[in-house]
Formats: C-alpha cells, structure tokens, sequence
DNA sequence: GCATATTAGTTTCAAATGAAACCACTGACA
DNA sequence: TGTCAGTGGTTTCATTTGAAACTAATATGC
C-alpha cells in the first residue's frame, strides 16, 4: 500500500488533540487522588474550590466563574447540599434565588483537598523555570482570548 | 460576609482546570465548524485524521495513536464503515485484526476537512512569533512526560 | 494435541452529560 | 392589578461515555 509520504495534518502535533488528551489525562490524574478517597466529583470539587475562595455564590455566579453547565452545577450542588458540604441561604431580595457557601464540613473537607491538588500542582511544573512558567500563563491568555473570535 | 483574603487556591489560575476549560472550548469551536456539515463526530474525525496520515491501522494500533478509549474506537469504526468511508480488510496472519483505511470517498472527506482543521489552528497561533510556538511545543511535551510519573 | 492464558474487537449496562422543556418568581409596563 | 417577557434553577429525555463482561481467535505450556 502506497504511504501518503507528506500528510499535511499530523494528529500528534495538532493543537486542538494535544490539548483535549493532556487535559484529559491531567484531570483523571488528579481526579484520582481525591474522587474515591472524598466521594467528590470533578464538578463537586470545582464548585467547592470557588467557594472555597471565600465569597457565597448563587448557582448562576457559580457557573460563570468555573464556565460549567448550569445543569451540571444543579447537580453537583444538590449532592453537596445531600452530604450536607455546603449551606444554601435565601436571597432575602429574590426568592428564585439563593447563596450558597461552605458549611464548616465543606470548608474541612476544601482544606483536605487543596494541598493535594496544589501539590499536583506544583508537580507539573516543577521543572519549569519561572520565566517558562510565565510564558506558559501567556499562552494561556492568548488563547483563552483567541477563542472568543 | 468577611472575604477570605488570601485563598490559596484560585481556580482561574489553576493548571488543570486551566487546560479543560480552554481544551473543552477549543475543541467544541473546532468541531462546531466541520460536525454538522459532514456529520462527523470528534471520534469520527480523529480516526479519519489518523488514517489519512497514509498507513492502515488496526482498531488497536488506533487506539494507541489517537489515545482514545478502544469502546469508543470500536464504535466511531463501525459508523465510518457504515458511511462508506473506510475499508476493512482482515488480516491475512490473525483472523481477529483486520486494517482499515480511508476509502475513496473517506480520503475525499478527509481533504475536505484537514483545510478547516488547520485552518483553525493557524488561526490560534496567528499571533505567536516562531519562539513562542516553539515553547508551546516543549511545554506540551513537558507536561506529557511528568503525567507518566 | 488439549487446556490455559492473552489479545482483538464488540456488546452491555449503568452513569455522566447537555439541550430543551419546565416551574417559579421578578420586574416592567398597561 | 393583570399580563407578559425575562431570569434562576430544576427536571426530563435522549445521547455519550467507559468499565466490565463477553466472543472469537491466537499463543503458550504441557
């Protein structure tokens, strides 16, 4: 069979599939380390680290700043609220809507994740000079820009 | 509400959660440019891209090379067969593999796409000067490496 | 040869996902 | 005050996903 000697396309190097498999293989990675050990899912964990953050968030605010689905944050809210990890507080102005934050056991168990996702962390780029580092936040921003046409 | 002042842990700054939701983006941008109008799925796609680089593969060496998981290898396989894009030809030595390459009208597709795969690609990295590119490259094939341990 | 372990690929089944419909409430305007 | 558009959040339902079980074939040990 005839090889194709110059593909113009090599999935290897095409960014678009560099991204996907090494954020795939990054969140199941680190997923690892805290999902069976915390019953937390990815969505779980996110929404706790925003909230962790210290400001309570209605569920609206809470998918703009961790860009999930709101169906998605329903979910994963409701399970938290089940396992009694977050506290919902009325909006005394709007009934539809509601704040949510840490309950001290959401807060203990943020403080159990964090140091090993942050560890996780610091383990990816260890080997990274600052400047790279740097750069690498730059990448970030272009294309997070870039995106947005 | 007292505002934790200096939480430890950013989300937006976060590496892991930094790469999927721009790698999520990305990725839907891309396929929302070439899914509806060849109804192609990213698995279909990148199966496609991988056979166009010239050389028959088995569904297993398939999986190794798009690192995708082998059930959703096996299905994307059959959906291009049954849309005439591939051809399957049994192995001659072991009578459980078999090859599959482009067929005719599979390579006609895959030169219909490959311009708007790498069209959109040059346009994420228009901006970027011959170093930066460059940097990316090695930052990707940094992090790939520390994943494996 | 005949068991036994392995490998290629498929199917099953249960869980995760997300678009669209939905319910409940607010706010504007007549 | 009554209607109606818009918003916050949930539910439904159909699709996607992947782990585990499965089928079929090969390879290995005896």
């Amino acid at each position: 069979m005839p090889c194709k000697p110059n593909s113009p396309l090599l999935l290897q190097r095409f960014l678009p599939y560099r991204l996907t498999t090494l954020s795939n293989k990054i969140s199941q990675a680190l997923a690892a380390q805290y999902s069976q050990r915390f019953d937390l899912s990815i969505p779980e964990w996110r929404i706790l680290a925003v909230l962790g953050e210290g400001t309570a968030l209605s569920a609206a605010e809470i998918v703009q700043r961790t860009a999930m689905d709101k169906v998605a944050v329903s979910r994963a809210v409701k399970k938290l609220l089940e396992k009694q990890r977050l506290e919902k507080n009325q909006d005394s102005n709007d009934n539809r809507r509601f704040s949510l934050s840490l309950s001290e056991s959401g807060q203990a168990l943020y403080e159990e994740v964090v140091p090993i996702a942050l560890e996780y962390e610091r383990r990816l780029i260890a080997e990274l000079s600052h400047d790279e580092i740097e750069n690498m936040d730059k990448l970030f921003n272009h294309l997070d820009n870039v995106i947005l046409k």
